[in-house]
DNA sequence: CCGTTCACG
DNA sequence: ACGTACGTGAACGGA
């Protein structure tokens, strides 16, 4: 009753800044679909993950020892403070950046310092191998439910560009980019006698990049059956596609996937472990070969510093007052998430109309299957045997077909017993 | 409660 | 309120 009266001055907000549609179409008609997910949950073999979680302690606690004895005194290795302590002061290694609260000990600084002394292969692996047994052993079997599920929570009006989180637990950072931590993939599975359907897009932010920028050269190497990072090289190293080497199609990875967030030449010599200069050389080519990226992260800055926000392709608004911030580095950093809302920001609208369209169609078909998970631009659908076919063909269609760009929405689908080999 | 670190897209 | 790549959530240590 008393929510009632809330509804004529939001319907008014949301009028003045035509986010009607957006609310309509997709934002409201999401929550359901949300919630009949957390409601759900998704299976775990809590026996299996048990299993890694007895394995990695086991390891844990040896290199805690071995540390411990290459330091020469027992000290909380967890602790970034007794850590410094060690390395910079009594091993006197070389500090390689600060924090503002010392010098940093993060992976990256670490493995600058590889070969120096012993002590740092051993805490690399350390903080490799206890990240996954805190964050995703202990703290995942903690949430198993008496159903044998997890029941996270998606949260919808959190991330300020649009996209969904996941909390309690967060299931949108399991990992998968190391085999070992790829196992705890392998411990989410489908109800018993089903399978997992996993679909997801394929280069949507450098596809969103090509649709708003308008970049010929972009759209074009999206059209061509090339790799689009050997399609990108190509034209940024100025080669035939098939001249391209290696090394030149991992620079022009790096490139694709930083430009979304404002890279500098600094920051791509850093992850590219080549010079500022040439860092600098290669970006230049890049956006010599694409001029229009160039000019369209320009516009967008400027039309974001004029008005205070930026706006998604769908009409979502993102104040960014740091724009006019008298700081140069907070500026900066403004700048940077202009150029990036809109990207991010675009890639969510239409993943979140995905799934909107998906759970109408599932609904439409009357079929079992139902949404488990999503990750950003992936799906993840438990399937029982004889709705293989439709779920596969109404998944394609609500994605492939969720908005109409300049370029495809290419989507890959993949079938598993388990999270991790049905991303394989 | 903050800072650091690190998992993901 | 930050060096330099955006967006999250979580574990841990330490004040
Ligand atoms: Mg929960
Ligand atoms: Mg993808």
């Amino acid at each position: 009753a008393a929510v009632a009266l809330l509804v004529p001055p939001l319907g008014q907000a949301l009028e003045a800044r035509g986010l009607r549609p957006l609310y309509d179409d997709i934002e409201r008609p999401l929550v359901p679909v949300l919630a009949r997910m957390e409601k759900v949950g998704v299976r775990v073999d809590e026996t299996y993950l048990r299993s890694l979680v007895t394995g990695l302690t086991e390891e844990v606690h040896a290199l805690d020892a071995e540390i411990q004895e290459l330091a020469g005194h027992p000290f909380l290795v967890n602790s970034t403070k007794q850590l410094r302590t060690v390395l910079f002061d009594e091993l006197g290694l070389q500090p390689q950046k600060k924090t503002k609260t010392g010098f940093s000990t993060d992976a990256a600084s670490l493995a600058k310092l590889a070969g120096q002394h012993p002590i740092i292969d051993k805490l690399l692996r350390y903080r490799e191998v206890e990240k996954l047994r805190s964050t995703y052993g202990e703290s995942l079997l903690a949430e198993v439910g008496a159903d044998g599920r997890i029941h996270a929570t998606f949260q919808q009006t959190v991330a300020r560009t649009g996209r969904l989180s996941s909390d309690r637990p967060n299931l949108h950072n399991i990992p998968i980019r190391t085999e070992e931590g790829r196992r705890f993939r392998r411990a989410f599975v489908p109800r018993e006698g089903w399978s997992f359907l996993v679909a997801d897009y394929n280069q949507i932010e450098l596809r969103v990049i090509a649709h708003l920028a308008e970049d010929p050269g972009l759209i074009d190497a999206f059209e061509s059956d090339l790799d689009i990072h050997t399609a990108t090289a190509a034209r940024v190293f100025s080669v035939d596609a098939g001249a391209v080497t290696l090394a030149q199609r991992s620079k022009a990875k790096m490139i694709s996937y930083g430009l979304a967030y404002g890279m500098e030449a600094y920051g791509l010599s850093q992850r590219l472990g080549v010079s500022v200069d040439e860092a600098s050389l290669i970006l230049t080519a890049y956006f010599e070969a694409f001029p229009k990226v160039k000019s369209y992260m320009d516009t967008t800055v400027e039309e974001a510093r004029q008005r205070g926000y930026t706006e998604t392709l769908f009409g979502r608004r993102r104040l960014i007052p740091e724009l006019s911030s008298s700081n140069y580095r907070v500026r900066q950093a403004g700048e940077r998430q202009a150029m990036n809302a809109g990207i991010q920001g675009l890639a969510a609208d239409i993943f979140k109309a995905a799934l909107v369209k998906l759970d109408a169609l599932l609904e439409r078909d009357r079929l079992e299957s139902r949404l488990v998970l999503q990750v950003h631009d992936e799906v993840i659908l438990e399937v029982p045997p004889d709705e293989n076919a439709a779920a596969s063909e109404i998944t394609l269609d609500a994605m492939h077909n969720a908005c109409r760009l300049c370029v495809p929405l290419e989507v890959n689908l993949s079938w598993g017993t388990n999270w991790a080999e049905a991303k394989s």
